[in-house]
DNA sequence: GTAATTCCTAAAGTTAACTTTAGCTCAAGG
DNA sequence: CCTTGAGCTAAAGTTAACTTTAGGAATTAC
């Protein structure tokens, strides 16, 4: 029952997302989202693609590169549209994430209290630092880790 | 009083501090760190370098640039090391923005607990995303924004 | 119907934060 | 002494995540 009136041009997906344009091919390129193509080749999202780049900003900002992203949404049902419950499933990895940072930053906050006050603030010998962290980037290129494995 | 002892090696700093030595050269030709050299030209570390490197991590953590950490240390007192309250005092900016994150996220996790479930994740749409968040990056270049100004 | 938008692709450029490489010098151990 | 492990510099390379540019084609607005 849904022709074209449920499709949206990349102009509006980016002006409802908060996305460039540009980073909306550069997704597409990287297999993150999956267009389809008008006739002509213009790219045509359905309004679906709206959560799913929500999902996307979310995983970023919780230190989820692109790649790690690809790998979550690929868990998504094959060609249908996923539906709520779809989401709310591979959310919960994200739900995990975010109390682990939340409780991650609160540690930091708290011994950041008296430990700069103190005067001991060093990585190593303060336990400022929980060395039961994953979930961070490794290899090489720039990279922000604070509670690399091996901390202590 | 403090002769040639008190002072470190570059391969002594980059192990306490966790950090690569090609990084702590990086960050001297950055001008966050000044360690001083012997006749024939290798750096020495202060003691004090040590907190000084943690403060630069933990900052970074927070999602600082090096060059907004450099402004934040040039805060410093200008030639003398810097004493426990010197740093307690330009720590508490990252106690600030330590919370202003945690609860950033905290948001970010209770709205997605229903917002996800519901099916209406939209960036815009949804108060997911606090418009009143300043303090992250902006320009060109890669960028990991979710709380851009201008959502709402 | 035509001017202004919006869209397209492919390729190259940008930025931060480092790392790697090449070719040396210095310092510590036996 | 002489080898071996740190250090040194300068310059080039790397990586992620995009943006910009160049040169067109398709749509939309008047």
């Amino acid at each position: 029952m849904r022709r074209a009136g449920d499709m949206l041009p990349i102009g509006k997906i980016a002006a409802r997302t908060g996305l460039a344009v540009s980073a909306l091919r550069f997704y597409e390129a990287e297999g993150l989202i999956h267009p389809i193509r008008t006739a002509a080749g213009q790219r045509q999202f359905r309004r679906s693609d709206i959560r799913r780049i929500s999902f996307i900003k979310i995983a970023q900002e919780l230190g989820m590169s692109l790649t790690d992203i690809r790998q979550e949404i690929a868990k998504l049902p094959d060609g249908r549209t996923p539906t709520k419950a779809d989401w709310a499933k591979i959310s919960r990895k994200l739900q995990a994430m975010l109390d682990d940072r939340i409780h991650q930053l609160q540690r930091t906050r708290d011994v950041l209290d008296g430990c700069i006050g103190c005067g001991c603030l060093s990585l190593k010998s303060c336990k400022l630092y929980n060395p039961d962290d994953q979930m961070r980037q490794t290899g090489t290129g720039p990279r922000i880790i604070l509670n690399s494995p091996g901390d202590a």
